[in-house]
DNA sequence: GATGAATGAGTCTTCATTCAT
DNA sequence: TATGAATGAAGACTCATTCAT
């Protein structure tokens, strides 16, 4: 199969995978332009013959790695499963991405809600959070969901796994299989109502 | 306790208030520093009188907002009552802290590990989770403590008292004494082993 | 007689001079604003204390001389003299203007009706004329203009001296008052009927 | 008359064009080669297989219009005719000109003696005046010129023409042959010595 | 202590020019 | 010959910091 790279494909993603990396580290205040063509190997008027200002370049990528994000966690949900199956796949679906793409998943947290995200990245920053919401009315309508408004559930599921992987970042432990498949059973729990003992 | 003001106080205090407003808002490479002495109604040299630098001022304000959180989370702490008290404890000290410090907890989360602090306010880093860590020690030792690495839970729980304010910020819902109870009681069954049914 | 110089215009005061230097020789887009500054004896950012842009720059400039040359031109303006006297007053002032602030005076010819002159600024560029056009209106009143649209002679009265100040410029003649009564001369001649002879 | 267009020359027509209406508009430093590319409908590298640099651009641009002026006026031009037939031949071919090539007419008087004209381009400045120059001088020799050095009513009259023409291109009137008619006679009264009444 | 004008290094961005295709 | 992506020097502008008042 012989591959067709478009050249200028290959310095946009080079670019795109230097701003990746350094506004995951430092924020976007914190990069230089010249810094990410350095990094990326190019000139720095060439970030220029892609991306319309360093603001379009910070949008783009966060839509980009948004929209990655969600196709990877929407592509073939088990929406018929019952619940507890549904959250074992979106439990799965985002450590997996989030192994894969430590620093894309880096950049979606610290960019979240920047102030200079245009209308177009803030529209999309609810929707990776479609599956867990119908997650929760789900269960609500079988009647396995704790009492409670359910937004706080959502947001403490999406919290504690934004957490985890912060953590799991930072050197406190690795994100295993094993804590993952840990996770999940706590959140599972946290969601359903306490049984009678 | 006598909380002595000296007159220059006043001012500095206007500026790390002004700081925190704004470093929570756009971080600190957002932030300029003559933009932190508009907001606090002072010349741009003033700030240079009461910090060596911006990083420093950062450093500071770091320092000051963790040593409260954590002076806030550790006073009287009932680390002689069961766990399932002590967790109600936490969640109610950080919920009144959060709320009360708005800008201050968002200021804390937004520069956590950032790397122009140094080596003190890195140290600062860990101990706000001291509670939750006894606590779960405490859970481990007399046994309701769910099976897996402690780290793991701690993570989560942590992550997901983050996740809640950030979408209370946000306006998902608000932060009222009943999500935080019922946040609470979530986290409760999280740490600790499933019921039988 | 104590001066009292706030030092602040004194700056602003270099900044302006040089900026009308070399602006009438290169145009806007042809000087770049460290070498105002350089020419200025400041540093390239204090011109950003004074002015918000290059273009409030020029604009300031623009309507700092087009209002020197307009009160220059009105100031006592013998509006009750015969056509002829009125002519020779402008001319005279004129003349004088030129000669004394050549730089001024070569800075609004080149900068006229150029794209980056805001509202405020346009709208004085007609006021420089008003003399001409009242001598117009009044010689037609007394019977004594020529026959056809007056815009054509006042048109081409205000292009004979521009013409006349540049060729000086580039050295074809020196710009004497004997110069300057010849070419008055000419001007009532063209703007008068012809004599029968 | 069968004009040859060899294709190349299209190409570098189109961009002679492109050139012209933009230098006309905002200057020699106002304008990007890209921009001439774009508007020329040809990629930016083109540029430069027909022209060495964006200065060489320039002063072939200068020395084509200049050359067409030049010739425009002097083609057959009828030496042998008494003065005022002379002085009415200029006005009909300027005229005709400038209303033919607005942009080509601007772009010569925006240029005028500019600092990145090189030799060449200078040293047919002064050839366009000729037939003024000439005009005077038979004038001169047949007593009918008015008393005074020669350079001041040479000009303006040329200063008279061209601010004819920027009056109006911004539209203060338009450019008849009435108009020009009238500001031709005015031209030769301002020129010839006062009658005597 | 406070001020705020001034500084100049550093940032984002443009653009004349080159060169591989 | 034409292209247009890439270059990098240079330009407009910002901002952390200093210092005379």
């Amino acid at each position: 199969m012989i591959i067709h790279m478009i050249p200028a494909a290959t310095t946009r993603e080079g670019i795109l995978q230097s701003a990746t990396r350094l506004f995951a580290e430092r924020g976007f205040f914190g990069v230089a332009v010249p810094k990410i063509a350095e990094e990326a190997g190019v000139a720095a008027g060439t970030i220029y013959r892609h991306f319309a200002s360093k603001e379009e370049l910070v949008n783009v990528l966060y839509r980009e790695w948004k929209t990655r994000l969600i196709s990877h966690l929407l592509d073939d949900f088990p929406f018929a499963e019952p619940p507890r199956e549904q959250l074992g796949a979106i439990w799965r679906r985002l450590g997996a991405f989030a192994r894969e793409h430590t620093d894309g998943f880096a950049f979606l947290e610290l960019h979240h809600h920047a102030p200079y995200l245009d209308a177009g990245s803030l529209a999309l920053e609810r929707m990776a959070l479609q599956p867990v919401v119908t997650l929760v009315q789900q269960a609500a309508a079988r009647g396995v969901l704790r009492a409670g408004p359910p937004e706080v559930l959502i947001a403490m599921i999406w919290g504690a796994f934004v957490g985890l992987v912060k953590a799991a970042r930072q050197g406190y432990f690795e994100l295993t299989d094993e804590a993952l498949a840990q996770a999940e059973a706590c959140c599972w729990d946290a969601l359903t109502p306490p049984q009678e003992d």
